[in-house]
Formats: C-alpha cells, structure tokens, sequence
DNA sequence: ATGGCTGTTCTTAACAGA
C-alpha cells in the first residue's frame, strides 16, 4: 500500500501535476494540502477519470484539503472534533483498515504572533484529539503539511533559522509531543540522502540552491512502521513549470 | 534590514504563505 501527502498550494493551477503524479505513482492514497477550492468548484470529474475518488472540505483563498484514493473510506471526519475552527485543515477516513488522518498545519507568521498563538493551540488540540484517536486506531497516518522541521538535520542553514517560526522551540516541542503519543517519522525510520527537504522558497532560486526545510511528513503508529518498507521525498514535481512550493512524500506499506 | 516569488481576490494592491 502507497500513501502520500502534497502541498499543492492551489489545486486549480496544480491539477495536471496531480493528475500526472498519480498516474506516474499509482498511490492508493493521496491526501493534499492548500487547495484553495471552495467544495463547489472541486475538480472531481477530472481526479475520476484517473482512477481516483475524493473527499475534500475547502474554503475560498485559502487552506482547503482533500483525500484521493482509490478505494472508498469510510468514517469520515472533518476538522478536529473538540476545536472551533472555521478554517478547513483537517480530513480523516478510513482506507483498508488504516485510519488516515490529513492535516495542515497553520503557518504561524512570525513567533509570538496571533497566528503563532494560534499554531501553537491548534497543535495541543491535534494532541489531545490524536491520543483519543490511537486509542481506538492501532493503524494510524497522521501525514500532511506540519509548519514545522524538527531537527537541525531538516533545515538548510539551522543558524539562520533557529528561534524563527517553523523551526522555533515550542514547535518542535509539539511536534515530539504528538511522536510522544506513540508514532514515528516515516523518513527517519530508513538511510536518507542528507540535505532533504519538502518545501523551498519560491524566491532567491531556494530550490536550485537547496535552501530548504523539510516541514511535511508521514507519521506512522508503531504498528504501521512495523511494516513500513520505504519513505521517499518526490523532488520530480517541483522541478515542473508553475511547480507547488513543496514536493510530494510517499511511504509504502508492506502486508500485515 | 529589506525583500526576494506565487496565488488569490467583488484584483490591477493588498494579503498570506513559509
């Protein structure tokens, strides 16, 4: 089994990609962040015609997620539960037994910002929701657009980024808070080139350079990394014209 | 120190992203 997680920043302008991706790739699940659709405008005819079904809650402009896969889910859930969140971040179903749970993160601005503030809340409502969810869910995928490198290993000049958003302390806290639950990195649990990363800035030529941070993962319940063969970083897409900022990641599962 | 790209919007300037 394949499961994926992509940043696509805008579905509209990145639909060939993903339709090309799939094709190429043949992941039985591909969930995405930033589609900027509201639900009316969602491109479903065109994501079936590959093969794929979808489930999806956007808004206008902004944020917006969606799950592709080739078979139903079922159990659907959208947002976390417990938060009052008019921004749609959050998308969660259950394929083949594995309940996969899409999210992205909120950016967080600028440390001490109010949307920093509001990262920080929206992650210990991702904890608390997540626990209750591997209580019930020995085969978990928490897997999307995190906001946050956990490790030095996961930004391109450390120096530079250290005390700022997405790398800040209290981030990376909460991001070892919910691996603290009981999941792993998918990435780290294999050798990996050095140097890798998910997102790159648009400006100054980030990707050419390799200035970049790896802020998106595939966090696997034990159970799951019991079986996980591979996670692997797809650079291919961001080297397309009009690319997303961030590059796909995909892990595979072996037999139960 | 700043802005640097890209996408979106009741667009042509302002904003958010990371």
């Amino acid at each position: 089994m394949k499961l994926a997680t992509w940043n696509v920043n805008s579905l509209k302008v990145r639909l060939p990609h993903v339709l090309d991706w799939l094709a190429a790739n043949q992941p039985d699940v591909l969930c995405l962040q930033e589609t900027k659709l509201q639900d009316e405008n969602f491109p479903i005819a065109e994501i079936a015609a590959s093969g794929y079904q979808t489930i999806y809650t956007g808004q206008r402009t902004y944020n917006g997620v969606a799950v592709l896969s080739k078979q139903p889910g079922i159990e659907l859930v959208t947002g976390i539960p417990a938060l009052d969140d008019p921004q749609k971040r959050v998308l969660s179903a259950i394929y083949d037994d594995i309940r996969i749970i899409c999210i992205y993160v909120p950016n967080g601005e600028k440390v001490g910002s109010e949307k920093y503030q509001y990262k920080l809340r929206w992650l210990a409502a991702l904890k608390d929701w997540i626990r209750d969810m591997l209580a019930r869910h020995e085969k978990l995928v928490l897997l999307g657009d995190f906001n946050i490198a956990p490790d030095e290993r996961d930004v391109h000049d450390p120096k530079l980024w250290e005390g700022q958003v997405l790398f800040s302390l209290p981030e990376r806290e909460a991001f070892q808070e919910v691996l603290g639950l009981g999941l792993l990195d998918s990435f780290r649990l294999f050798e990996q080139p050095e140097k890798s990363y998910t997102w790159w800035d648009y400006r100054m030529m980030g990707f050419r350079r390799n200035m970049g941070l790896r802020i998106d993962h595939i966090l696997l319940s034990r159970e799951l990394a019991k079986i996980c063969t591979a996670c692997v970083i797809d650079k291919t897409p961001r080297k397309l014209e009009r690319p997303s900022d961030h590059a796909p990641i995909m892990v595979e599962l072996g037999k139960l």
